[in-house]
DNA sequence: ATGTGTAATGTTATACTATAACATGTGGAA
DNA sequence: TTCCACATGTTATAGTATAACATTACACAT
């Protein structure tokens, strides 16, 4: 499972998340289309986030569609029903890795990788919670993200 | 001063944040050139958070300048040097309401009526350098923004 | 089997956000 | 004066996202 940036078995990662969407449609009656489908797979491909047109030109070249709100809507479709996420600070969009759990995600992005992992932490939802709830303000959706450089880019900057 | 959504003297507000830039960009050495200004009272005058052709159309209509490297310019110093931030949800800009302290802001963003607030948290950053340390991810910069409905709008949504 | 409604997709056009690249001005230091 | 660093002017273009309307596909009621 992708715990920090440390090795996992991604191909288990990527059929857990997928089996895991198909699940969740089924339950709700949402339908995992074919674009749907393969742009959650391409986003599960890796851990890095993807910009909507690097996806739409994988999607073209598959014959799936070519122009950007057949990727809009795909992406708005796995984001609403919490199968990925919007890195706002890339405009770039990731697999979710806690399907199904509410969450209110952390993100770390390296700078110099692209890697993106999402970690969640309660700790902080509450702590923002408290912060919110003095100021009279009720908490509708978080962005966190955290910018930076991952273990294996630092390594590689001290050679 | 900006507390939460609370009223506060708006004018003193962005007199000090003002007069805090100018003896900052003194002890500096750095020029807080006419647009460089002007774009940081436009961004003081308002607790919201202006989009970048928002601010260029005003500069427009002042004769300051007319295309958007003008903005963009005098967005990326007064970000660079922590007078204003990049609201990356919105795609806007914010002016500092706490300039010259290290900080990871937080900023709460009313869904309805744009107002953004700033606030700073010591054990936030904390936390989340805990977080990134069990990762050995090295922060660089943090986006932290909460988004939801500001304490005079949630009173207007219930009438 | 046929209509009917809803959701998804196809398609064209355009809006919004941001930067590259190169030219010009400006003010201080050598 | 000459040079340098920095700021600004200007043109063009890249990158991100959505509006609006047409068409298809399928479930399901008649």
């Amino acid at each position: 499972m992708p715990i920090g940036f440390e090795q996992h078995d991604h191909t288990t990662c990527i059929q857990t998340a997928l089996t895991s969407a198909e699940a969740h449609c089924a339950d709700e009656g949402l339908q995992l289309t074919k674009v749907r489908r393969r742009v959650l797979e391409l986003l599960l491909l890796e851990h890095k986030a993807l910009g909507a047109y690097d996806i739409l030109s994988t999607l073209n070249t598959e014959g799936l569609g070519s122009q950007p709100p057949i990727v809009y809507r795909a992406l708005d479709f796995l984001v609403a029903n919490g199968f990925a996420h919007k890195i706002e600070k890339l405009n770039a969009y990731s697999a979710c890795c806690h399907p199904g759990k509410s969450h209110a995600p952390v993100f770390m992005i390296c700078r110099t990788c692209q890697a993106v992992v999402e970690t969640q932490t309660e700790p902080l939802r509450n702590f923002l919670g408290t912060t919110a709830k003095a100021a009279g303000f009720l908490i509708e959706r978080t962005v966190i993200e955290i910018e930076g450089s991952c273990p294996t880019c630092q390594k590689a900057e001290t050679l």
